[in-house]
RNA sequence: GCCGAAGUGGCGGAAUGGCAGACGCGGCGGUCUCAAACACCGCUGAGGGCAACCUCGUGUGGGUUCGAAUCCCACCUUCGGUACCA
């Protein structure tokens, strides 16, 4: 491999030097700055961190970060990203791992075009001067991305496969079209949720008030696949994201029942009206039925009179926000629309309201109400003086009235009541019965329905992926034909000083031929939503540019499912579920044979600015790495990061303590090259501890080295980098206790400082490669770098140890501590134990009721009474 | 609202059923220095006690257990997501 005899990069110090001015040896300080910047250019130089995907000699290890939004706004965030898997990386690397690291951009976007139209740039122009500068940061990190397999998504070589793929879906009948509700401002256009403010819904721009507006757009019919997305059998996911995409889909098994409308003065009656339920064993206690404003039939069965009244409420309910809808703590409203619907399993007349609480896109878009079984419709009844007739109840409590709410309690023996034939019988049971006989009569059926709605990939700006069909007045919707692919997004940009989608306006890129029927039609000016683009990204770093095909399938098999994943927990839902939907969608189209994108996902937390709010410019409280890489060095950096805490949590910024990492990093200097030097401010220097000799420290210095080994490793493998460097502060702190003993300079203080380093490689590149560099220089051995290095291994039998301490407990709390043999009896521990004097005082001449020895001889506790 | 997560010294955090506070910051004291800085050593949860030690203590209130920061129930606060921010 990168292996070179050549030293020049590096000097041969370490020479005894004359001791300074009061007896401190004089060595060259640790100095980052001149460090740093010389490994990175010789790593480049070497193309230490380029990958050979088709190197069939090492297992290959495919580790992806979620690529960066350039957002303008680069922070230490990035870095706390990124850092933590670099060290994974080189971890891998070093157990002989062929790993791909590669790196890209998620350049597509709103943040872009909120820059342009505010600025009055090019949205192109902002992003690209952004990725540069944040190339330049993420490569001072001294991280080992592979910038040869980059990918910038705005780069028509990418997005057009996006328009590739849009066409195969449609062709699949995976993408259709559908009118869908907007948030939509007058001068502005379409809004994005972030762009409506305040509780009277105002465009962030202009100001204006917000309305909805209902537009054709294109969906992906995730739908299709929502059961398949439930199973999480072959990904791993932390418990938290799976419970989330879990619950986001939203699976609930119930029946489809058809009620009709009542004939009525203004209306014959005998429409149908499909309600779904959950609980078609509460259908004998439906009291009335509410249908959501956006129900189509409203208009149609609204009575004559209600009129003004429904359709004032109609549109009011367009423009509030589902969160507010669905919002158990709002006073529910509503209104009758003046009709009836007829209960299929009794005949009875229940009235028919329209209310926001239920919503047109899930469902049927219509509820039977059961006030005594449904908290929601128990609100509604109680606000509106709706009967409320209890169907179901546990035995015994048939008689309780429900003053003070529904009864929605599931338990084992509930029964159905005031239920014509069907009283008397298990709920379940009962359930099943009427739904049974209602498909008899073709009134009803079991039914699923999802929570999960179908992806809306439309988006009515001009910063991402052209949507490639053709509108023609003749033959419709056309497809652009794949020989004319990319439809680039035109360069020039005029957003006239308003959000509205600039291609609506731009007749080069709008008017064109159909290419059935060569007559004028216009493009589609809709853009696709970038998630689009961030669902299949990693399947294009292995063959970025490939010109004649999105993907190298036999490249594709051998590197994924992606061995590790991590990125931010806020993709648990949305990202994480359409990039795993969008795998399917390529597997059933014969792309590839994968069921899932990834094996296994870990989300970091998210670094929040010091006043614990997200990180951007707007607000100030960005923390630039750069000032701190120039004061600390990258490496104190990265290993600041990593050691602030767990790596899942994040937390607000603050560089208090980074000092203390810099600390670290010195001692290891010290350690490393002046293990003879005696500090004057330290009584005990030079001194071996009290009751240690020479062959004793020696022992304790390899014991903590590989105890420190087999700790770090784990915490490695568990991402838990912070107790990682605790780990490692630990034994520097053991060799720093024996620098200028017999011990230093020892071979097992050689083999513990070897391993020091190497264990410190993937987390501190730089400072670990240069003493490397000067230790193998020291020796005469040829050069070669630390990161080409084998993870050193655990010699079990350093760790033994002859005896150990066992806690011991009265009652639970802690009285003394003894000392015992290590292989000693449980009978041997509880008699020590028995022998304290403490002990003794305690249990003043009682004796244990019982003895309990815990963790595997960990812990004694000595229980005197039952009520500790 | 709903879904998910977190809450432990002055601060970041460690311990995920068994010694609460590892490691680090900050603070206090010391060594070195003409002096300062650096570096190094020691102490540092609260209350009580001359001391040995004792009591209390992991957001709040309950519960399970020989034993709870950790498991269960209810609540409070903060953060993420909530389908056009990425």
């Amino acid at each position: 491999m990168t292996q070179t005899t050549d030293t020049t990069t590096t000097n041969a110090t370490d020479t005894p030097e004359a001791p300074a001015p009061g007896g401190r040896h004089r060595i060259e300080r640790y100095d980052p700055t001149a460090i740093e910047p010389r490994w990175q250019a010789r790593w480049a130089e070497l193309k230490l961190y380029e990958v050979d995907l088709d190197d069939e000699t090492r297992p290959p290890y495919y580790l992806l970060t979620m690529y960066p939004y350039p957002s303008g706004d680069l922070h230490i965030g990035h870095w706390y990203i990124k850092t933590p898997t670099d060290a994974l990386a080189r971890f891998h690397r070093m157990h002989g791992k062929n790993v791909f690291l590669p790196i890209g951009f998620d350049a597509f976007g709103l943040p872009a075009e909120n820059a342009a139209i505010r600025n009055n740039i090019n949205p192109r122009d902002w992003t690209n001067s952004n990725i540069e500068n944040m190339r330049r940061q993420l490569r001072s990190m001294g991280a080992t991305f592979d910038w040869s397999h980059e990918v910038v998504t705005s780069d028509p070589a990418y997005y057009q496969w996006n328009q590739w793929f849009f066409l195969r879906f449609l062709e699949a009948g995976l993408a259709y079209r559908a009118k869908s509700p907007v948030d939509w401002c007058p001068n502005d256009g379409t809004l994005a949720r972030e762009q409506v403010e305040g509780v009277d819904r105002h465009c962030w721009r202009c100001g204006a008030r917000v309305e909805k507006r209902d537009l054709e757009q294109w969906y992906i019919r995730v739908t299709k696949y929502a059961d398949e997305l439930l199973d999480f059998s072959e990904i791993e996911f932390p418990d938290p994201v799976r419970i989330q995409q879990t619950n986001w889909i939203g699976r609930s098994e119930g029946g489809e029942i058809v009620f009709e409308t009542a004939p009525s003065d203004h209306h014959p009656g005998g429409k149908e009206l499909r309600v779904f339920t959950t609980r078609p064993d509460t259908l004998f206690g439906a009291t009335f039925m509410v249908l959501a404003p956006e129900h189509p039939l409203v208009p149609e069965l609204t009575a004559p009179a209600r009129k003004a009244e429904v359709d004032a409420y109609v549109a009011q309910a367009a423009n509030r926000t589902e969160i507010d809808r669905l919002s158990t703590e709002r006073e529910k409203t509503g209104v009758a629309i003046g009709a009836d619907a007829i209960n299929p399993v009794n005949g009875e007349r229940i009235p028919i309201f329209v209310a926001d609480y239920v919503l047109g896109g899930y469902g049927t878009g219509a509820i039977m109400a059961v006030p005594a079984h449904d908290e929601r419709d128990y609100a509604f009844a109680a606000r509106f003086g709706l009967p409320i007739r209890r169907v179901v109840a546990a035995a015994g409590d048939e008689g309780r009235d429900l003053a003070d709410g529904a009864y929605v309690a599931h338990s084992a023996d509930e029964r159905l009541v005031n239920s014509g034939p069907y009283t008397g019988l298990p709920a379940d049971e009962g359930g099943r019965a009427i739904v049974g006989e209602l498909e008899a009569q073709g009134k009803g059926k079991a039914a699923v329905t999802y929570r999960l709605r179908d992806w809306l990939v439309s988006r009515q700006r001009y910063w991402g992926t052209p949507i490639p069909v053709i509108h023609c007045p003749t033959d419709g919707i056309v497809p652009v034909p794949d020989k004319d692919l990319p439809v680039l997004l035109p360069d020039t940009v005029n957003y006239e000083g308003s959000g509205i989608n600039p291609l609506t306006r731009d007749e080069a890129f709008l008017n064109v031929t159909c290419p059935k029927c060569g007559g004028p039609a216009q493009r589609e000016t809709d853009t696709m939503d970038t998630f689009m683009d961030s669902s299949w990204y990693w399947y294009r770093y292995l063959s970025p540019r490939e010109t004649y095909r999105p993907i190298d399938p036999e490249l594709v098999q051998e590197w994924t499912p992606v061995a590790q994943y991590t990125g931010g927990a806020e993709h648990a839902v949305m990202h994480l579920l359409y990039a795993r939907e969008f795998t399917k969608m390529m597997r059933d189209l014969g792309l590839i044979k994968q069921n899932e994108p990834w094996k296994r996902v870990f989300n970091q937390g998210q670094i929040l600015g010091a006043d614990g709010e997200r990180m951007s410019k707007s607000r100030g409280n960005v923390q630039d790495p750069d000032e701190l890489v120039q004061r600390y060095g990258a490496d104190t950096v990265r290993l600041f990061l990593m050691f602030m805490g767990p790596w899942d949590l994040g937390g607000p910024w603050s560089p208090d303590g980074i000092g203390g990492v810099h600390r670290f990093l010195n001692r290891l200097w010290t350690i490393a090259l002046d293990p003879s030097g005696k500090e004057p401010g330290d009584p005990d220097a030079g001194r071996l501890p009290e009751g240690e000799d020479e062959a004793a420290a020696r022992q304790h210095i390899r014991g903590a080295a590989h105890r420190t080994l087999k700790g770090v490793t784990a915490d490695y493998e568990a991402f838990h980098f912070n107790t990682m460097i605790a780990k490692l502060m630990e034994l520097a702190n053991v060799l720093m206790r024996y620098r200028g003993s017999v011990a230093a300079g020892s071979a097992e203080w050689e083999e513990a400082v070897r391993m020091a380093l190497l264990m410190l490689a993937p987390a501190a590149p730089h400072i670990t490669e240069e003493l490397w560099s000067r230790r193998l220089a020291a020796t005469g051995a040829p050069w070669s770098s630390i990161h080409t290095e084998r993870w050193p291994e655990v010699d079990p039998s350093a760790i033994v140890e002859a005896t150990r301490e066992v806690p011991i407990q009265v009652n639970g709390k802690l009285r003394d501590k003894v000392v015992v043999a290590a292989g000693a009896s449980q009978a041997d521990v509880e008699a020590a134990a028995l022998a304290s004097d403490r002990i003794r005082a305690i249990l003043a001449g009682r004796d244990p009721l019982k003895v309990i020895h815990a963790g595997g001889g960990r812990l004694v506790n000595l229980v005197v009474r039952e009520d500790g």
